[in-house]
This record gives C-alpha cells, sequence and structure tokens, in this order.
DNA sequence: GCAGCAGTAATCAAACTTGAATAGCTGATC
DNA sequence: GATCAGCTATTCAAGTTTGATTACTGCTGC
C-alpha cells in the first residue's frame, strides 16, 4: 500500500489538516484514480492504519456544515512527516517499485529540494542501467537466448521498460536542472490541493486506463 | 487476480493435471515471481477459488511420494479452458490491464494461432494509440499546459510509456510475421513447464524487481 | 542413531482492496 | 410539498494478497 501511504500522507500534509473526503477529492483531482488503487474504502483504511501507526493524529469534528456523517480530520505527526520523506526518497530513487508510486511521487517532487530531486533521480537511472544489466545477462542460459523461445520476449519487454524508463527520467532530470518548476526553499511552492469548496475542474468520473498499477 | 489466474489456469494446462507446488515451481521457473504477485498463498487460493467457479476439478490424491502434506491436483475443465483463451486474448490486446498480465500473456502467447497473436497484438497497438491521444487531449487545460506545473510529469510519463509499449509491441509483432517461434497448429509445442522431479534453472530465490505490477 | 538442514506441500491470520451501501442535507421538479 | 437527484462523508462485507508458519520426509554429518 505504499502508493496509497504517500498519496495520503502527502495529501494531508498540504493542508496541514484534512477529513477523508478532502483527501479522496484530492487524489481525484491529481488524477489518481486513474493510475493507484485510490478508492474511497482505501483512502479511509489508510487513514485509520496511519493513525494507529501514530504517524498521523485524529480529531473528530462534529458533523460536516454540509451535511453527511460527523467527519475526522487528520494531521501529520513528527513521524508521519519523517515517513513521508522517507517514503519520497524511497518511491524516486528505487526502480523496482510499482508505477502508482513513481506517480505519486512526481507528483510531491517538488517537496523537496532541487538538487535532491535530481540527485534520487540520478540514483534511478543508475539502478534502471543495472537492472537492464542484471535481466540480459541472468536470464541468458548458457547455451544461448534461443533456448528460451518466445519467453525471451517476457524479457524483451522487461529491458524495454527499463530503457524508455531511463530515457524518461533523463529527460525530467535534465528539465529540472534547467530551472523548470519550484522547488522546496525556492519561494512560492505549487498548490496542488484544492480548497474548501473549490470545484475539481478535472472530475468525470469517466476515462480509467488503470495503467501499470 | 486476472494475472494469476491467468498464469495458474496456463500452468496447469500445460500439465494436464498438477498439484499446487508444481504450478508453483512452473511460476518460478518462468520468472513470474519477479513480475506478478505469484506467491504461494495467492497461487493455492487462485486453484481453490477456479476449482469452487468450476473452472476446474480438484482431485484428492494420497500424501505425495516425496514428503509433505497430502496433496490435490487440478485439472482444467472445459469452462475453464474456454475462460484461459479468453483471458489470454483480452490481456494481449486491452493495453489498460495492469503489466504482469500481459507478461504472463507472452508466455503463453503461442497457445493461439500465429494470425490471431498478430491480430490481437496490433489492437493492442490501436489502443494505445487511441489513449496517448486522450492523455494529451483530456490534461491539457484550457489555459494552457503550463497550469499544471510539475503535476504534468505524471502525463508526460503515461504518454511516454504508451509510446514505449506501442514500439514494442510493433516489434514483437514485426519478428512474428517474420516467421519467429512455433505457434499452436504449426507442429512440436513449445515446453514451457517443468517435469515431475526436474529441477529449475533459474530458481536463485534472490533478485527481485518486482516491475509495474 | 539422531540433530539438523533442505526440500516438498499446503494453510493461516492479518493486512489490504473493492464495490456497494448508508445516511444526512440541499436544491430542483412536478 | 413530496420526492428525486445529487453532493457530502463514511462504513462495511466480501474478496485478495502477504509473509509467516506448519507439517512431513529424506539425507548428511558426527
Amino acid at each position: 500500500m505504499s502508493a496509497i501511504r504517500l498519496l495520503v500522507l502527502g495529501a494531508v500534509r498540504q493542508h496541514g489538516r484534512a477529513h477523508g473526503y478532502q483527501v479522496r477529492n484530492d487524489l481525484e483531482y491529481w488524477g489518481a484514480h486513474e493510475w493507484s488503487n485510490a478508492k474511497p474504502g482505501s483512502i479511509y483504511h489508510a487513514l485509520k492504519q496511519l493513525a494507529k501507526q501514530g504517524l498521523m493524529r485524529a480529531h473528530d469534528i462534529a458533523p460536516s456544515p454540509a451535511g453527511g456523517p460527523p467527519r475526522t480530520e487528520y494531521e501529520l505527526t513528527e513521524a508521519g512527516t519523517q515517513e513521508y520523506f522517507a517514503l519520497l526518497r524511497a518511491s524516486l530513487s528505487q526502480h523496482d517499485r510499482k508505477v502508482d508510486e513513481l506517480s505519486a511521487a512526481i507528483g510531491f517532487l517538488v517537496d523537496l529540494p532541487r538538487e535532491e530531486a535530481v540527485a534520487l533521480l540520478k540514483e534511478r537511472v543508475r539502478g534502471l542501467e543495472e537492472w537492464r544489466l542484471s535481466v540480459t545477462e541472468y536470464y541468458t542460459p548458457a547455451d544461448g537466448p534461443e533456448q528460451l523461445g518466445h519467453i525471451g520476449e517476457i524479457m524483451n519487454m522487461w529491458v524495454h521498460a527499463a530503457d524508455g524508463g531511463a530515457e524518461w527520467t533523463r529527460g525530467l532530470i535534465e528539465r529540472i536542472e534547467g530551472g523548470a518548476y519550484v522547488f522546496a526553499g525556492e519561494g512560492e511552492p505549487f498548490v496542488g490541493v484544492l480548497a474548501e469548496g473549490q470545484v475539481n475542474p478535472y472530475a468525470t468520473g469517466e476515462a480509467d486506463p488503470e495503467y501499470g498499477d
């Protein structure tokens, strides 16, 4: 559940204090329901879990002003902030994680200082190159790759994915080094959450590629 | 659970009759534990589930000849075979499925006639191109793409993935049309499972990229 | 001759995910 | 002015996945 974890931690952190529905809305705003398992059930589960693990503080709040059942607001603890950054760094630098985790991490990329973001992404590229090498070596039987028959196509797909991933990452590094976006400590931070009452311009409720996961 | 479903159906089908541990071993032989959630628990669960749904017949067998608790052998029913091919076709042609499903499907690709495999893969390419278009259109706000800030990088990643996936698929189509591999109805089929007692030359128990899923 | 390790085979509790259901309020429609 | 649709907000049961654990056998060294 690291992707959900990262998303929920990041969303609550940006609000300072948020309830489940707010988080759910942010994630939809980010398109997260399309590339991750960010369904209501999972979000509420994650919030409870994180609270149980001491990463969030829960505050019971009176019934909402606009109808619905009474709601609970959450707030990161110090440990929660630590966990957030640890997860963010790991998701960016380690290639052997699910795609939804990377997507989430890209969304929070600017919470880090610029140089650190670049360093982590370079680490990712290194990992991808290493992995590519290990796949081609490990899965080449002693008696030649023909032994594998069409099974070799699976490895070929991995290699292709590794190359594509590395290429994309290099492009991103270039843009960041070129001065794109506003990172931590560089002034007015990027506003990535919906204010109370603001409508989500991207909420359509359709189109569900669910690529990767 | 479609990936596990496909893997288990395909493995049992190739054996004719197989017990859980045999399936588990085949999946490891294929490297499936590296790119799918093919853990023992999931495999046994899938077998039971498939049996419950009438896609497999279960046979209780006396305690194994080589130690361990009594085992159960499974065998595809007619409905199971139908389901297997339906799943295989869907996994190959639909781009909006998880990567592990595609990996599994590639492993079983040669269970289909050559022309059908090509047709399904072409369908996949069409879907990827369409999806690429929808991503670039849908996530370009009226007031220009800069509005999205670094969030646009997530969409960029998708587009990159779509392009890479389409390119890889086209390459595969080319190789198949060029006569590579032995498909259904073309003589001696490819042997993709371990015979009883044969050791798995790829079983190392380490290296776990877990790419995609 | 037996302690311990490696291999065979399967199960279980706990955690996680899914999709649907619930429940209250507002505004529109007939 | 009843009721229906739609939004706010959360919970729940059922299904799936995970990681550990169990249980049994054969071999190996001492």
